[in-house]
DNA sequence: CCCCAAACTTGAATCATTCAAGAAAATTCG
DNA sequence: CGAATTTTCTTGAATGATTCAAGTTTGGGG
């Protein structure tokens, strides 16, 4: 896993200020990958202390516009974060348990799709989630 | 348009009571596509008078669950509705204004992508958002 | 026409997220 | 190094979509 002089020089390089929540939530969402907000509030406390929930929101959503962490939010999911951005990758959503997972771009660089008809609209990202179930629900299930 | 009988026979082939608030939400979500509950919301009061909310979130979610009804959440959205199911199409977004438009499957019949390694997951559908910018709004920044 | 499960009404509760105002900490510049 | 300035964090309350719960009404089979 990345250093904490990485993130920090992450976080530098998006103007931003370096402080130990930032590093702490830069940690915990690499440590935690698709973790909803809850969780990486508790990894947060876990290596810090106490720290304020509205200092997490802050921080995600100042790292979510810097481009640092990316969010996603499958349908019936609160808001989760990731640390792999830039690369246009995808994720399969299990429907019975939710557990995601990451998938590599089916069909080239982004935007790796063409829409059938525009609608005028010009397209820079093409956003996929694939639903299905996971090895154990299918498991359980059977 | 269909009618409220055509309405009303999906309603029971699909087990469902046939009532007003049912017949009402489905025109309104047909007239509203990509509607949110609140959308929705005023359009049945419009026709039916009074109705509570709750009635048309459970009917929502009925219809959602017996298949007359899709529901869809771009990132940053509420729950939104559309009657247009069972052809895998899917949807562009505007980073700006928000607006929705259909666009139908670029590449078959569902799921309509396969993915580079689906660790272990059974993909019965690819759901895809594509992003960027509506006429309108790419007029109104230039 | 009657019955009863399914639907609807009313009203309160939940929970993720946001707002607001002041305190603390991180760069900048002298 | 130390004060000034601005960003970031804390505290505490508010918002708003959605859900829960209990009781009433209604659709449609018998």
């Amino acid at each position: 896993m990345p250093t904490r002089e990485e993130f920090a020089r992450q976080l530098r390089e998006a103007q931003l200020r370096v402080t130990r929540p930032r590093l702490a939530v830069m940690a915990a969402v690499h440590d935690h990958p698709h973790a909803d907000t809850d969780t990486i509030i508790r990894a947060v406390r876990k290596s810090l202390g106490e720290v304020s929930h509205q200092a997490v929101y802050d921080v995600l959503h100042a790292l979510t516009d810097a481009g640092l962490l990316r969010r996603i939010q499958p349908l019936g999911s609160v808001a989760r974060y990731e640390t792999r951005v830039g690369d246009n990758h995808h994720h399969v959503v299990c429907r019975s348990c939710g557990a995601i997972a990451d998938v590599d771009c089916a069909v080239g660089p982004a935007p790796c799709l063409t829409a059938a008809d525009d609608h005028g609209y010009v397209i820079d990202e093409a956003e996929v989630i694939y639903w299905g179930y996971c090895p154990r629900c299918r498991e359980a299930s059977s």
